[in-house]
DNA sequence: GCGTCATATGAAAAGCTTTGCAGGTAACTG
DNA sequence: CAGTTACCTGCAAAGCTTTTCATATGACGC
């Protein structure tokens, strides 16, 4: 019944002639007339035949395949990102192959020796926060497969980026902190050897400086992007003698904790306290109060990443692009967990 | 330089030895003695060897790759899920390629082809809302490649098959209304021909049964998944003469519009209507009131899906079973949106 | 009738790995 | 020493496709 696979020597066979005329046929190749195409494709779909991409990759060398690497599949704007990935791919006729490192270095070197088996044509990758040394992406690249970096990336390596803009996305926030009245700033950030990490805080001291403001020491904070993180920052810096009157995070969960502390405090947000977060998740807009954040823009970063492999490397063959990054636009969203002054 | 990849054969030459030596040293072949293995490995390392996974399944005829369709990436019940599958595969050294149908027929035809010519050992779909025929998943069948169904399943095609207790899901969450009581329950579901809406409309009638209650024809509506069919669904019952004290949804995102409209009307929740949803979306214990809903424990159900293949399927390559289902048991959580009376 | 050209078709190799079988050597037994 | 055993090692084929090059056929011009 369903016992061997149909292979283009079956197709050749029924139609009495060669396997390679056929590949040819089925690949439109010039040589061959088109009454013969359509009757091989027709004889195809009539055995049900379905080409074996392995096999025709072996050959080629290549495998119309990309991988992607991200810390967590189901953080939303990791998702996010993948779906803007996979629309790219897929309107290039490409599949994905999609790995997790669970922000462990041990477990992102795995997956890439996975993809490098599975002949990838690209590797598209968002660090872990355990990566500290780019050698394993270097790696990548001796097997002669793309690189693209998105979100997270290495400053230690040059090559393909994108990301948002996020020096400018914490200045912007910060400012609008000021703006509204705000008089001191906390800035809690993420794992600083990550370079999106880095230069918010980068955008947070820009600000203060552009203000002529100082920042306290203990003011600037790092951790992970999770609520408990937030609440226990936001618990410690709120009991010292000059407490902040805002913060600034790096994740929207980050900020859920604080707004857990001012409830458990008796603070009321925003009229005493400002929060600000970062990713704008789903929750930031239904939540009371609206949660002022920075949405990313995600999906489009996928997109743009996995364009940069087909629109820029593809066509590039020639003398390598070293260093090409690309800067996505995020955009400040204002709501209410800003909004000391009513205007 | 990095001209062409290093195979067997680099190593064979560099030790001396035939290149199917070296393949059999490589997996630890019983003919092959351990000091031999050993310096093959380091020989492998030291040239930067990477197996040629495509040659391997090539001349093996599988692939040790799982496919998963689903109909959207970035919902958060998908991505969780594929979080665990993923988490499965990975333990069982098989990677995985990703596709989203959008909810289109075509799209999913398109995204199994894909998944046929890659040569995937089984694949993993939950169907899109287009599909309403089982003759293209029967193709994969066909094709002797492994079929599991998962959450979203048709009842049109006997197989393996994941899913929450739906109808038990709904009977509980419509109990725990009248338990609260609330007197007159309205259904928000979803698309009727996929299995899972229609199974939670059954739970929720089944609890009527048991109660003795009728409900009223317009008190069971069909749309979306989204806030906008909620805010319109729960917009037009409520303006009826005898208008439903509560509503039952197939989802978070519907309950959010029903908050909406009642916001709007000035209707007070949970005293004068209670709402219930379903997934437990992220926002479900954070918003104002915090809301019940049915957790569906995704990140199994995929984990499960997953295991089906290599615990079920792999092991019992004798006698087919032809049905196969498992239902991943769901939790009710009550939070504040549902308690009319406080206890 | 012969050289030329265009068109249609096929043979064979290559891409890399796995594996059954056979051949070879050394050690060991009686 | 002949025969057996145990252990190493390699040959060759298979898995399916693509592509180069060669051949065959017929038509055409002169």
């Amino acid at each position: 019944m369903s016992e061997k696979r149909v292979t283009i020597y079956d197709l050749a066979k029924e139609l009495g002639v060669s396997a390679s005329y056929i590949s040819k046929a089925l690949n439109s190749h010039p040589s061959v007339n088109a009454k013969m195409i359509e009757s091989v494709r027709k004889k195809a779909f009539e055995l049900n035949y379905q080409s074996n991409s392995q096999a025709a990759n072996l050959r080629l060398g290549s495998s119309k395949t990309i991988g992607v690497i991200v810390p967590h599949i189901d953080q939303r704007f990791f998702s996010d990102a993948i779906a803007g990935i996979e629309e790219i791919c897929f309107k290039n006729n490409h599949s994905l192959i999609i790995c997790q490192s669970h922000e462990s270095y041990s477990q992102e070197c795995k997956a890439i020796n996975t993809l490098i088996h599975q002949n990838v044509a690209c590797i598209l990758i968002s660090i872990s926060e355990e990566t500290r040394s780019p050698t394993y992406l270097e790696n990548i690249q001796k097997h002669h497969i793309a690189l693209v970096q998105f979100d997270r990336c290495t400053e230690q390596l040059d090559g393909f980026k994108v990301s948002n803009d996020n020096e400018e996305a914490a200045y912007n926030a910060t400012k609008k902190l000021f703006e509204n009245d705000y008089k001191s700033v906390a800035f809690i950030g993420g794992p600083d050897h990550i370079a999106i990490f880095k230069h918010r805080k980068e955008g947070f001291i820009r600000a203060h400086k552009e203000f002529g403001l100082t920042i306290p020491y203990n003011f600037i904070v790092e951790g992970s992007l999770t609520a408990e993180v937030g609440f226990k920052m936001a618990s410690d810096l709120l009991s010292v003698k000059d407490p902040p009157d805002a913060f600034l995070t790096v994740s929207d969960n980050q900020a859920l904790g604080i707004l857990k502390v001012a409830a458990l405090k008796g603070i009321k947000v925003p009229e005493q306290l400002g929060i600000f977060g970062f990713a704008n998740e789903a929750f930031a807009n239904i939540i009371t109060p609206t949660l002022s954040s920075v949405n990313q823009k995600s999906k489009e970063l996928g997109q743009h990443a996995a364009k940069i492999y087909f629109d820029v490397i593809l066509r590039n063959k020639g003398p390598q692009l070293t260093n090409y990054e690309e800067i996505i636009k995020s955009e400040v969203i204002i709501r209410e967990s800003t909004k000391k002054r009513k205007d």
